[in-house]
RNA sequence: GGAUGGGUGGCCGAGCGGUUUAAGGCAGCGGUCUUGAAAACCGCCGUACGUGAAAGCGUACCGUGAGUUCGAAUCUCACCCCAUCCGCCA
């Protein structure tokens, strides 16, 4: 959410840069509504003000045994005066405030121009792809082929876009989440949270999820949304805060599974379980001030790293273009990982700097460091989440990557 | 799900229709005193918006939202959350 203030005071610049995401820019009568909300809203505090006193004055007067009748009179007056102008300033914010809710964040200058991922630019790429000696299969023909991927029961249970597992696959997975967490909290001084998996109106409206997007979602009968990540748990731990500077940066971290409709995905990647309504994924999430979350930003692109470098998987990493970058994101880095059963590198984690975006729909704050004689005023947080990684994904990644004529081979510090 | 009691500034806590401009305390900041510190004393000490060069002035906010009233932290209703007990439950 944009700061409305800065939006005026940026004009024809915040029209330039909604334009880089190719986004139509403020509504013609934008302009002329904050207007009619400032003119209105002063009216309003000066009728207010006089309310104020005359209540005072009837209340003076009654203690001195005056007849009050013309005052009380006057009040109810004012009271509808009041009463309208409190309306017209309510519905003119009312309407602001959807617009302002509805605009995506300001992307950072780095950010590259482009249409669609075809625009995103590799910034680096790390481990070897092997040469197989024979035709590399998918991870569901492994999965399969093993006896231990099930679609078919997973339909009948529960429908499409679901898994079981069975036996060692269920076992590796499970390792997997484990050894990222674990790698994330005792190298990577991560806290872990156990987060709820359900959630509210308000926190999915922190994180940008909501108004936009909740065809996206799973809602439940009493009106609470299962999480599509643990970056709307997380991140929203702070909102409402306002945090001391000496305690930032804040880092967490969860191991949960995200529950997604994939209601745009109709007919893509439909076999197998590449996009899934519900996967395991670690996530990570910095709460830092705006200073340090570009270096924040790196930091955490090179934690996600980390996992796949440790089980030596091929990925590289791309930097986002203007129209491929989120809604709530500045900046973004995908990490891509190379599938050998699809000849091509899948995304398998996502990391953002929110920027203030977020910060400001949950009214997150942190408390600058006092230098003058009164404390500095409280300033937005930054906000930062990335998958490090899908869990769902580096199992099938390290299944496509460790295939053999008529097996798979796998083993890592963990011993799995 | 039922019953009862609660939600007030960073924290504790008073206030239950009009001198509340939210008492008092703790913590914090500035100062006096001191070689320095502590103690004591004095002052400052919430957030947002409007206005102003600034000091300041104004408005809103006492869990959230409606309502009653000339006037609401205070009264009414609904909801949310917390505590305790009962019931149910992994």
């Amino acid at each position: 959410m944009h700061d409305l203030n800065e939006v005026l005071r940026q004009g024809h610049k915040f029209d330039e840069e909604l334009a880089r995401r190719h986004h139509a820019g403020l509504p013609s009568t934008f302009l002329s509504r904050t207007g009619e909300r400032k003119a209105a809203l002063a009216q309003l505090q000066a009728h207010q003000a006089e309310r104020n006193q005359l209540a005072a004055a009837i209340g003076t007067a009654k203690r001195q045994g005056i007849d009050t009748a013309t005052f009380e009179a006057q009040g109810i007056a004012l009271r509808q005066t009041v009463d309208q102008l409190t309306e017209r300033v309510g519905a003119i914010d009312a309407e602001l405030h959807e617009i302002l809710a509805s605009l995506p964040n300001s992307l950072d200058h780095e950010v590259p121009p482009g249409l669609n991922e075809a625009s995103n630019v590799e910034k680096s790429h790390s481990g070897q792809i092997k040469n197989f000696a024979f035709p590399p299969r998918e991870h569901f023909e492994l999965g399969e082929a093993l006896g231990l991927m099930d679609f078919t029961t997973a339909g009948k249970i529960a429908g499409a876009r679901f898994t079981v597992l069975r036996g060692d696959l269920a076992r590796l997975e499970r390792a997997l989440g484990q050894f990222m967490i674990d790698l994330h909290t005792s190298k990577h001084g991560y806290t872990e949270i156990a987060p709820p998996l359900l959630v509210n109106d308000a926190t999915l409206f922190g994180t940008a999820q909501l108004p936009k997007f909740a065809e996206d979602l799973f809602k439940t009968t009493d009106g609470r949304w299962l999480i599509p990540t643990a970056e709307v748990p997380l991140t929203n731990l702070v909102s409402g805060e306002i945090i001391d500077v000496a305690k930032l940066p804040l880092r967490f971290t969860a191991l949960t599974p995200s529950f997604r409709s994939e209601a745009g995905s109709a007919g893509r990647d439909t076999r197998g379980m590449l996009r899934q309504h519900q996967f395991w994924k670690v996530e990570l999430v910095s709460i830092t001030t705006p200073d340090a979350s570009a270096d924040e930003h790196e930091r955490m692109t090179i934690c996600a790293e980390t996992v796949l470098k440790e089980l030596d998987l091929p990925y590289r990493r791309m930097l986002l273009c203007a129209g491929d970058t989120g809604f709530a994101a500045a900046k973004t880095y995908d990490l891509e990982v190379w599938l050998p059963g699809q000849g091509t590198y899948r995304e398998i984690s996502s990391c953002s700097n929110c920027h203030a975006f977020q910060a400001r729909r949950m009214n997150a704050r942190y408390r600058p460091a006092q230098t003058g004689a009164k404390p500095e005023k409280p300033a937005f947080v930054h906000t930062l989440n990335g998958s490090g990684v899908a869990v769902g994904r580096a199992l099938i990644a390290v299944l496509e990557n460790y295939q053999n004529q008529d097996s798979v081979g796998f083993r890592n510090q963990s011993g799995h």
